[in-house]
DNA sequence: CTGAAAGCGCTTACAG
DNA sequence: CTGAAAGCGCTTACAG
């Protein structure tokens, strides 16, 4: 209670409760781990000289000398982006249940400042990487797989020789056929102009496929990171005749919505918005979006499970997790006027 | 390139680059660190082998040997907050202007997990640690001052004995005042139930302060972590009479507004509605909400650079830093029939 | 400018 | 069940 405050440079070790408990470092290590060869007298000594005396176990050095690691490190491109944010949060949870400690890392939108996150991961001595992000290189997944089980979770990348985790594809080819189903045959899809936005990309692929198959013309409209020229986009690709626009994400469907709402075109009257994601505030029934809401509890356990297959079996083997999402129907997709719904 | 892919055990520590470049340990270690007492001769080797041989520095056992550390600890609440986890955003960035590895940690709602995140966090050498949370205990952030630098951000902690970067309560006494100025004479402001939510604590009071100084009548709207409960209530203040809701955050505000429009309560005609954070979605033209913007990027800037003096000088003596914030007009704030404006 | 040596805080065969 | 000893990968006075 009374002590100096200045005290705080010596942190007190395994040693100083070894000294305290009367046994040796060896017997205080083995306590403090829970091995089961500890007769009952030690293991209370060194858990109660370890609880009087603020014991904070050194994991650095833990984990060099056993050169395993019971944390798992999760990078994550930008946690102040709402989807990703909540998965990082469901990780949390799903790496608490297992008993693993987590590590967060993020990682900007360049190759060099994920290397970075992802070394400095590694160099914290992390056990598995867990790869969260719309826009990872390959290149960084692998440069991770080269030193510890790594899992891909909801990006677009999804290569054999990675373990991902992903919202199963069948639900974006889903929602664009409901889109068809609603009579329009002249859709406009978002694109990212990233070339990093693995996740857009794989997305966007899918929409397009099935509207093609589905005999529908489409329409790209093609996004910079921080688009401000999206008013002007819109505006062609309605001029061209589309009838419903399909973002690649719900942050990106607002923006429509806005542009539609100041410049008093009507939705879903003139034109039928869709989104992705389906999380938080996007979510709200003012905005009453139509979207695809992704599971990310689900995906966030399926990640974890894996992982911990992977630290704790030997199956060397990747594997490709598929999930499903759920279609949430809201007021920005409505029927083509004349066309059965 | 072409390698196996089983080898992820051994991993190239700093023996083998010093070997690879033909120099002792002690000179690898220097070059690696940039000190400046080493050859180009030497430097230019020992890095050229680490590039080569794809080195990854084992940071536990450096700052076990310097006991010295460059990484910084973020203890958050939830990263699937959009106020927080756009915080952490910014943190990340201003970390990395100053050369800090950053490390997250996210702490549930519990002290107890609060203190296992510090542990964590302390475990694994952190030199200093940003607890970054609207609900942590006092005695979290005294434990973790126990050891490292600390401060505490964003939080309605504020104890002469901690370091804290927030915004200013004279942005949540202004918001109150503009609330009067409207006319309103009797208004309710939400409150949470949760004892460790001091953030929404510390505004709460500020703005039943500033109201009851203004000579308005008040009534608290309590509301626990999740409650479903939320309509009864406000019926129950808006058959009492009052004429404005000032919700704790933007979220509680969204959930206030879905609740009005859904049972076709006008607003602002019947009751006004404000909120606090202004991030993100809840900043859309399309919900118009009238809030106060907290400037994330200045409070994350402010918090960094006070734990870099704190690591850097010797500066023993704590501080509270104080960042305005910015009114945002939005559409759910109108006068009182009759009033002045 | 460079190396040999000791040590950071832990764990883990190895021998009792 | 317990201890002495060696070693994990690094850094840093200390002596050249």
């Amino acid at each position: 209670m009374a002590r100096d405050n200045a005290q705080r440079k010596h942190r007190v070790s395994m040693l100083d409760i070894a000294t305290a408990a009367h046994v040796s470092p060896s017997t205080a290590s083995r306590a403090l781990n829970g091995h089961p060869k500890v007769s009952d007298e030690a293991r209370k000594a060194v858990l109660d000289a370890a609880e009087k005396l603020g014991y904070v176990r050194n994991l650095g050095a833990a984990s060099l000398a056993s050169s395993q690691s019971n944390t798992i490190g999760l990078l994550i491109r930008d946690v102040g982006n709402q989807f990703y944010g909540g998965l990082a949060s469901h990780v949390q949870a799903e790496t608490d249940r297992y008993g693993f400690d987590l590590l967060l890392a993020t990682g900007g939108d360049s190759v060099e400042s994920q290397m970075r996150a992802v070394r400095n991961l590694l160099g914290h001595g992390v056990g598995g990487i867990i790869i969260a992000s719309g826009r990872v290189a390959a290149q960084v997944a692998d440069y991770a797989a080269k030193f510890v089980p790594t899992v891909v979770l909801a990006s677009g990348l999804e290569l054999p020789s990675l373990n991902s985790v992903r919202i199963d594809p069948q639900m974006e080819a889903k929602l664009a056929h409901i889109v068809v189903d609603h009579g329009h045959r002249n859709i406009a899809v978002t694109a990212s102009s990233d070339s990093l936005a693995s996740a857009l990309h794989a997305r966007i692929a899918n929409f397009l496929t099935e509207l093609i198959v589905a005999g529908a013309e489409t329409t790209i409209i093609s996004l910079a990171n921080d688009d401000t020229d999206i008013d002007k986009k819109i505006d062609e690709v309605l001029d061209s005749g589309a009838t419903a626009i399909m973002a690649g994400n719900d942050s990106i469907a607002l923006s429509v919505l806005e542009y539609l709402d100041s410049a008093g075109i009507a939705c879903p009257g003139e034109v039928s918005v869709t989104g992705f994601d389906g999380i938080g505030p996007y979510r709200s029934s003012l905005f009453g979006l139509t979207t695809v809401e992704q599971p990310i509890d689900k995906l966030a356990h399926e990640a974890v499970k894996l992982m911990s297959r992977h630290l704790h079996d030997e199956s060397p083997h990747t594997s490709q997790v598929l999930v499903r999402g759920r279609f949430i129907e809201g007021r920005t997709l409505g029927s083509v006027r004349g066309s059965a719904n």
